[in-house]
This record gives C-alpha cells, sequence and structure tokens, in this order.
DNA sequence: ATGGTGGTCCCACCA
C-alpha cells in the first residue's frame, strides 16, 4: 500500500506567501502542491528554498501576473513539461503540466474573465474551450491523470455562500458551468464532491468586507480526476487555516489523498 | 471599498 497526497493553492504573490508555503508543507506534508499566481518569473523562483524543505520544482513563471509551479517530493519527468494547450498562443502562463511518480499532473490558472460580457470574459471561454479539447487528448494518453488548480468557477449553487446575489455573475454564470461539465463530462471527477472531508465549503473569500470572518466564500479551487485514479481516492478537504493567518491569500489549499 | 504589482511618490491595473 502506498499513498499519495497532492495539493493547490493559489498563494497570490509566492513572494509574500513564501513563509506560509513553507509552514503549510511542514505541517500538511503532501507529495504534491501545484501553486498558481505565483506572480515572478522563473528565474526568481525559490528553488533553493523548497530543496531545504524536500522540494524540487518545476516551474512557469512570469512578471507581474500569473505564474504557476508545481513543488513534488519525487521528482518531475522534465521530459513531459507543458507549458501551453497546443495550437494556442497565449503569453500569460496559466498551465503546467508534467508526470510525477507515474500521475499526469495539470496545475491550472483559469483566467478569472472579470465581468460577464467582457473581453476578458470571452478570453476565459475560449480559453476553456482549449483546456476541454487538450483534456480530451490528454485522458487517451495517461493511466493516471489529475488536473487541479484555481478553476474560477463555483459549479454548483452548493458551492456559493448566497446563490442569489451571485446569479448570472462571473465565476457562476451558465456558460461558465456548461464547460466546467463538459470537462467532466470527458470521464473526470471532482474529488471533493466525491469524497469530502472535513465542513470547509468553500476555497476563496475575498478580501473586502471581511468575507472570511463571515464565511462569505465560493468554491473555485478544485482536483479532478480521472476515473482511474478517483478510484483510489481516500479524502478530499479545503484547509481554512492558513485563510486565518497573517497577510494571507485569498484562497485556501485543498488535498486530496489517494492510496494504491 | 482589500490586497498584490509596478511605475512613480499617488495611481492604474488585476483579482
Amino acid at each position: 500500500m502506498s499513498a499519495f497526497k497532492i495539493a493547490t493553492w493559489n498563494v497570490n504573490s509566492l513572494k509574500v506567501r513564501m513563509d506560509h508555503v513553507l509552514e503549510w508543507l511542514k505541517t500538511t506534508n503532501p507529495d504534491v502542491l501545484a501553486l498558481q499566481e505565483i506572480k515572478m518569473q522563473t528565474t526568481d523562483f525559490p528553488l533553493d528554498l523548497f530543496r531545504e524543505a524536500g522540494y524540487s520544482a518545476v516551474v512557469s513563471g512570469q512578471k507581474t501576473y500569473n505564474g504557476v509551479a508545481i513543488l513534488s517530493k519525487q521528482t518531475a519527468r522534465t521530459d513531459t513539461i507543458v507549458t501551453d494547450f497546443p495550437g494556442y498562443a497565449d503569453e500569460q502562463r496559466r498551465i503546467l503540466g508534467v508526470e510525477i511518480d507515474g500521475v499526469f499532473v495539470l496545475d491550472l490558472y483559469v483566467p478569472n474573465g472579470a465581468a460577464v460580457g467582457t473581453d476578458k470574459y470571452l478570453y476565459k471561454l475560449i480559453w476553456l474551450d482549449h483546456l476541454k479539447n487538450y483534456l480530451a487528448t490528454l485522458i487517451n494518453k495517461h493511466q493516471k491523470i489529475i488536473v487541479l488548480g484555481d478553476f474560477n468557477i463555483a459549479p454548483t449553487d452548493e458551492d456559493v455562500h448566497e446563490p442569489e446575489l451571485w446569479r448570472g455573475e462571473v465565476l457562476v454564470s451558465d456558460k461558465e458551468r456548461a464547460a466546467w461539465q463538459s470537462i467532466l463530462s470527458l470521464g473526470f471527477i471532482d474529488c471533493y464532491k466525491k469524497s469530502p472531508v472535513g465542513d470547509t465549503k468553500y476555497s476563496w473569500w475575498d478580501y473586502r468586507q471581511a468575507a472570511f470572518r463571515r464565511n462569505l466564500g465560493l468554491r473555485i479551487d478544485h482536483i479532478v480526476a480521472n476515473t482511474m485514479m478517483a478510484n483510489h481516492l481516500q479524502g478530499c478537504e479545503i484547509d481554512k487555516t492558513p485563510r486565518a493567518w497573517e497577510r494571507p491569500s485569498d484562497h485556501a489549499p485543498v488535498i486530496a489523498s489517494f492510496i494504491f
């Protein structure tokens, strides 16, 4: 029997959140941690500090915005790194795929979309369409697949603190939810939906209006697994502890545990 | 009606 623990965390600037990430790694001890919004160039990534903590890293960085990275205890297969959807040129560093310990891990920072009807919303829908097409090819290529990250979509009203207030807005709109469903339809399972652990339902709380204290949150950070992986899922938990720390990210980490 | 970044010492952009 062997365990595999994988997590995702939108850190909203790794430079600011470095102490939080190191502290959280020490207590949680995941095999893999997918980071989003590192907001730094690949050359600035603190590889040495993570190495001291027992992790190697694969990084697709960008100055100021976006940027994704995957930390892992096991060494990643660097010959399998993916940083773009095939045939879709995008300057924004939002995807990072790599095989680790026989599992293809795809880290996503889905565009936020700003507001329904804007150019950014359109970019989000086009981006999600490319994602779906890419996942359709992936699912035939790998036995074990985990797709995780900040999806910027709350799949159902259960994932929203006040659905009536959010109706039709970005993050919950029908088109975004349809894109989410079409991805699951390819053969992926929402780990939290299948096997929730603990009572934390949301993964993101706005910095404004004391949203965290009032638990006005949304579940927009997800871990999805192909059926082969999902058959070995033990549980999925959202850890809101670091959201209560000083100078936190607005997102909480999500962790899925598997056993083989 | 907060917080992060980056170019200018307050403001624009993004979430």
